[in-house]
DNA sequence: ATGGTGGTGCTACCA
């Protein structure tokens, strides 16, 4: 049976439970995978998604900060957390679906603003925090897994509005990149939206500060669809939903789709 | 070179 997974930074599942209706009404995923819930998992609005036949929710919370969720439509049962780098956040959630098929959705974390862990220790916990992704994976090669989530950093020149101008910005600085490519060939991880889309520019998250998003489109590609190799040669038809970034009172993400027939 | 916009929950912290 094919399924679609999308996986979207919500920046407040509560605050925008409207928007996240409307892309369970209009696009439908089976399997839809969120970020920044900035909520306690009990206070998640469950009530309209189990309308729409989101049944079935894996889930860790906390109040004000991080958060992350999948919600399906597929039977699913937890399939575990992980606390990278011992931050005490709530940025992984592990589900596994009724076709055996492990999904890892995380929130990376962000970095702060400077490019150095000896200024800025946000910067060092994310390395470190992608350091021990690494090695859970080296230890447990996954099979039959997707991972996606918001990975904060966008890995390729045409994944970023320029290159030049972001190689000191944090999300594209080298030692970033590096670090996420050490992750991806630790699991064996396929870049299925890359795979998919190799060519042109590619962005799924727009700065709230750009005066005109959409014209300015000074954008990022922080949002990622991986998958291992067993299961990757199954995907298509990725994409980013650029139209959800002007939807009412939007995140700052795009969700990032793609079908997996199995 | 700087400040621009949001969310959360109390005054800054985070993105």
């Amino acid at each position: 049976m094919p399924f679609t997974l999308a996986t979207w930074n919500i920046n407040s599942v509560r605050l925008r439970e409207e928007i996240v209706l409307k892309l369970m009404q209009e696009e439908a995923p089976d399997v839809l995978c969120l970020q920044e819930c900035k909520s306690p998992v009990e206070k998640i609005p469950l009530e309209g998604f189990r309308a729409l036949g989101y049944h079935h929710m894996v889930a860790r919370g906390q109040k004000g900060y991080n958060g992350v969720a999948i919600l399906s439509k597929i039977p699913m049962e937890e399939a575990g957390s992980e606390d990278f780098a011992g931050l005490g956040h709530a940025r992984h959630i592990a589900g596994r679906l009724e076709n055996g098929v492990t999904i890892h959705n995380f929130y990376v974390p962000a970095g702060g603003d400077v490019a150095d862990r000896e200024v800025n220790e946000k910067f060092g916990q994310k390395l470190d925090y992608l350091t021990e992704m690494r090695d859970s994976f080296h230890a447990d090669t996954p099979e039959r897994s997707i991972l996606v989530g918001d990975l904060n950093i966008a890995p390729r020149e045409d994944d970023v509005w320029d290159h030049k101008k972001l190689l000191k910005v944090v999300s594209h600085t080298p030692i970033e990149v590096e670090h996420l490519a050490q992750v991806q060939e630790a699991g064996n991880w396929v870049d299925v939206t890359r795979a998919d889309i190799p060519d042109g520019r590619l962005y799924s998250w727009w700065s709230y500060r750009a005066k005109d998003w959409d014209a300015a489109d000074k954008g990022r590609r922080l949002d990622h669809v991986w998958a291992t190799p067993d299961i990757a040669g199954a995907a298509h038809s990725s994409r980013v939903l650029r139209a959800a970034r002007g939807w009412e009172k939007p995140s700052d993400h795009a969700p990032v789709f793609a079908t997996f027939d199995l």
